[in-house]
DNA sequence: ACATGTGAACTGCTTCACAGCG
DNA sequence: CGCTGTGAAGCAGTTCACATGT
């Protein structure tokens, strides 16, 4: 297989999200112009999309909304759940901990882990917040899959390095901080800042 | 002006950081190439990128961290507050509302809302939960810069219409849908949905 | 007739490489 | 000599346009 641009992937989760909403509208079919209009894209680029990894329309006709969803499912590598822990119980790890979408789309939050002792020890919901200490035995034990990363941006490199060596390898990164990782871990970050800061510039350059 | 990529705001916004973060070390000059490796990029794209708003450096020196500094504030239109409020008191909302990132940047939170008569009224610091019913009036009224929705997905897009036509020209979307705004309005958009099956994508491709 | 699938053209971001200047 | 600033080249992602299959 070729090499996938990011922006394919994230336009492939948008897909997705589409056709389950047309599954819950009783659609049967739907054209890559349909799929297109609803993810501000073009018809071109949705097919162009999809043909990286198959044929999956019928010329004349579109799509089928159960097989476009099981194929997108299966390339997304969605027909599994993801173990997912959360290393931060601050203000947002804590939100994302109880976020419902998670389970819901298959990213089972497993454990939530803090440094703090006055947090450690503490549940939300069925979960416990752990301590950071114990980090490293439990993802040898545990294997999970994923790592949220929710920590102030000074620690962030520092905890990086230690899921790094105990075996992580793929991170979610919510700190304002550009991680150094190995060219075998994937990591994705979610800058507030900086989104905030592209608003910022787009009000301030607008009329150019 | 021409325009200018979005990759390349994010960058400058990501420059910034490193800057502040080497007047807190005492540097006074820092090269393209130091800000290349802090960043993930090349010392080429950093010249690139600043060449857009003018000449910054000095050859065969580099560039003067606080002079740097201040233009890229400039640039990115920082050397002013902007007023943020945020749309949807659940559990993101909350967490967004009392983070203390927002207004050590200049983004400073004026007002929180919700249509949930159990959460409108209740308080966290200074800011009161007000009713989603006055929120066009208070938009004409205050004049907030953007508007951050933490609204469950399938209430986004109303929500944002009614802020488009109540004068909002710029949004930080966090709900899982990509929703549509007239061409003068910028949209940003935080989906973790998206990230987290983006590092799906990359743990079931990784040996393709 | 209609919508897909895809090579070819195009657009624009990134990288190169070097002239220019301190 | 060192590092910036920048045209030119390279490359990747997007769009075009049409042959193809139903």
């Amino acid at each position: 297989m070729r090499r996938i641009a990011d922006s394919t992937v994230r336009r492939l989760s948008l897909y997705l999200r589409f056709l389950e909403e047309s599954t819950n509208r009783g659609l049967v079919t739907i054209s890559s112009d349909e799929l297109a209009r609803r993810g501000g894209t073009t018809s071109a680029q949705v097919r162009k999309d999809l043909s990286f990894f198959g044929s999956f329309g019928k010329r004349g006709l579109g799509y089928s909304v159960p097989e476009l969803t099981e194929s997108l499912r299966e390339i997304l590598g969605l027909r599994r759940d993801w173990q997912v822990i959360i290393v931060g119980a601050g203000k947002i790890g804590t939100a994302l901990a109880q976020y419902r979408g998670f389970r819901q789309r298959g990213f089972r939050v497993t454990a939530v882990y803090d440094r703090d002792p006055k947090k450690i020890g503490t549940r939300w919901d069925a979960l416990t917040v752990r301590d950071m200490a114990e980090i490293e035995r439990d993802i040898q034990k545990e294997h999970p899959d994923i790592a949220v990363l929710t920590t102030p941006a000074e620690e962030a490199q520092v905890v990086v390095d230690r899921l790094v060596s105990a075996g992580m390898r793929a991170l979610l990164n919510f700190a304002p901080i550009q991680l150094q990782v190995p060219p075998d871990v994937t990591l994705k970050n979610v800058n507030m800042a900086m989104e905030l800061e592209g608003l910022s510039f787009a009000l301030t350059n607008r009329d150019r």
